[in-house]
DNA sequence: TCTGGGGTCCTAGGACCC
DNA sequence: TCTGGGGTCCTAGGACCC
C-alpha cells in the first residue's frame, strides 16, 4: 500500500503558521515580483480565484473581496517542508519526498493503515501546524486519486483509502480525465478524439492501443488506475541533470550591464546549489527572452551552450563562461524580460578526474598521466585512482592505490 | 531483381509534474 | 507597467560506428 502525504494549500498554510489572524480568510501567495497567484486558501478558492492568475489584473477584485495577499518566502516554505517531512519519517520505514509539500509512503505490513494515517495526520498538524491530506491505494497513481478525494470530501476527516476494486470505480467516477495524474489538457484532447472521456474508460481501455498511441508513460497509468504497480517508491533521489537559476525582471532590462549583472547573480546561485548538491558541470547554458506576452512588440529569444575546459562548479569560473555565453546571444534594442542559466553536463564532484583533464595539453594533466602510468605499471592496471579538484587553471588532488 | 543489420550517442521537441 | 521558477521523461531522427 502506498499512501500520498501532501501539505494543504502549502505555501498559504506556511504563511497562516506564523500569523494566525490569516486563519479563516482568504489567503494567497504570489510569486517572484509578485506576479502571479501560486497558492491560494480554501477561502480564496472559494471566491473562484485561479492558480496563475494575474496580480496586476486581479488587484482591486481581490480588494474588494478581502483577501489577505503574501509575497512568497521560499526560505520559509523549504524549512516547514522539512519540518513535514521529519515528522512522517517517523511513521514509516520508506519515505520519497516528491516535491516540496507532497511525500509517498509505503505503508506495506500496517496492520491498519488509515487509523495509523489519521494519527500521522494528527500529529503533523501538531508539530508543524500544517494540515495535510491522506491518499492510500495499492499504487502510486490511485493514491493520488484518494488524495484528491480525501480533499474534496469532508467527511473523510482527510484520510481516505481506495483499497478495492469497487472503491476505486466509485472514485475514479467522481473525477476528470485531467484530474489523473500524468494526463493535462493536450493528451486528454486527444483521448476525447479517441472516444475516451472518463478516467474509467481510461482503465478500462486496451492498453496496446494506448501505448501505440501515447507511449509508454500513459500505458503505466492505465495499468496503475487497474491497481497493478508500475511506478516504485524512489526513496534516494538520483543526482539532478539540471540545474537552472532564472528570473523574470521586474521592469523591462534594456543595457548590458544590467543584464550582466542579473547574469552573474544567476550563475553564482547556481553555483551553489550546484555544491551543496555534490556536483559539477561541464557545460552552461545562458538565455534571455523578451516579454511573450506583449505580442505588439518584436520578439527575441536565444540561448548560447558554453563548453567548460574543466568540469567545475567554481563560481568565478562559471561566471566568466556565463558572461561570454550572454555576449554571443546579446542583441540591443530589446526589451529584456526574463534570462537565466542552466547547468548540464553535471558530475559528482568526486568523479571529476574523468572530466577535468579533458585537454591533452594541460601541464596537470601530463604530470598526472605520468604519475598514474608509473603507479598503474607498479600496482595493475586500474590500480590507482585519483581524485581531484580543480582551482586556477591547474589541479589539486589526492590519489589513492584501490587494490 | 538485387541495395546488411545491427548498435550508440546526441539533439530537439513535446509532454508532463509541482 | 504589471503574467513564476523550477524540474523530469520519452520519442524521433540524424550522425556515426562496426
Amino acid at each position: 500500500m502506498f499512501a500520498l502525504v501532501d501539505c494543504n494549500n502549502f505555501y498559504a498554510s506556511c504563511e497562516r503558521v506564523f500569523q494566525p489572524k490569516l486563519r479563516g480568510k482568504p489567503v494567497v501567495v504570489l510569486s517572484n515580483n509578485d506576479g502571479c497567484v501560486i497558492a491560494r486558501s480554501n477561502e480564496a478558492k472559494a471566491l473562484g480565484i485561479d492558480m496563475g492568475a494575474p496580480w496586476h489584473l486581479n488587484r482591486d477584485r481581490f480588494k474588494k473581496a478581502g483577501v489577505i495577499v503574501r509575497s512568497s518566502n521560499y526560505p520559509l516554505y523549504g524549512d516547514m517542508s522539512a519540518r513535514v517531512m521529519r515528522t512522517l519519517s517517523n511513521f514509516t520505514p520508506e519515505l520519497e519526498v516528491y516535491s516540496i509539500d507532497e511525500a509517498f509512503l509505503n505503508l506495506a505490513g500496517f496492520a491498519d493503515p488509515e487509523a495509523h494515517s489519521r494519527v500521522m495526520r494528527a500529529t503533523v498538524l501538531q508539530w508543524t501546524g500544517i494540515p495535510v491530506s491522506v491518499g492510500i491505494a495499492p499504487t502510486k497513481t490511485l493514491a493520488k486519486v484518494a488524495n484528491r478525494l480525501a480533499k474534496k470530501t469532508p467527511e473523510s476527516g482527510g484520510v481516505l483509502v481506495l483499497a478495492d476494486e469497487a472503491a476505486q470505480t466509485a472514485a475514479l467516477a467522481r473525477i476528470e480525465l485531467t484530474d489523473v495524474w500524468g494526463i493535462a489538457n493536450r493528451i486528454a484532447v486527444r483521448l476525447v478524439e479517441m472516444g475516451i472521456t472518463t478516467p474509467l474508460e481510461l482503465r478500462d481501455a486496451d492498453p496496446r492501443k494506448i501505448r501505440a498511441a501515447f507511449g509508454v508513460v500513459l500505458e503505466r497509468t492505465l495499468y496503475e488506475l487497474r491497481g497493478i504497480s508500475c511506478l516504485s517508491l524512489e526513496e534516494h533521489s538520483p543526482d539532478r541533470k539540471n540545474i537552472m537559476a532564472s528570473r523574470s525582471f521586474g521592469r523591462p532590462v534594456e543595457s548590458a550591464d544590467e543584464m550582466q549583472e542579473a547574469v552573474a547573480t544567476y550563475m553564482s546561485r547556481a553555483a551553489e546549489k550546484m555544491r551543496r548538491q555534490g556536483l559539477v558541470t561541464a557545460s552552461i547554458t545562458v538565455f534571455v527572452n523578451t516579454n511573450r506576452f506583449r505580442e505588439q512588440d518584436a520578439q527575441y529569444y536565444a540561448t548560447q551552450t558554453v563548453r567548460l575546459p574543466v568540469a567545475t562548479a567554481d563560481t568565478g569560473k562559471l561566471i566568466r563562461a556565463a558572461l561570454h555565453g550572454l555576449k554571443c546571444i546579446w542583441r540591443p534594442g530589446f526589451s529584456y524580460k526574463k534570462a537565466g542559466v542552466m547547468c548540464l553536463d553535471l558530475h559528482r564532484a568526486e568523479n571529476l578526474q574523468n572530466s577535468l583533464f579533458h585537454q591533452a595539453d594541460d601541464p596537470g594533466r601530463v604530470e598526472l598521466m605520468r604519475l598514474m602510468d608509473g603507479l598503474n605499471q607498479r600496482f595493475g592496471r586500474g590500480a590507482v585512482h585519483f581524485a581531484a579538484t580543480g582551482t586556477k587553471g591547474s589541479f589539486a588532488g589526492g590519489g589513492g592505490i584501490l587494490r
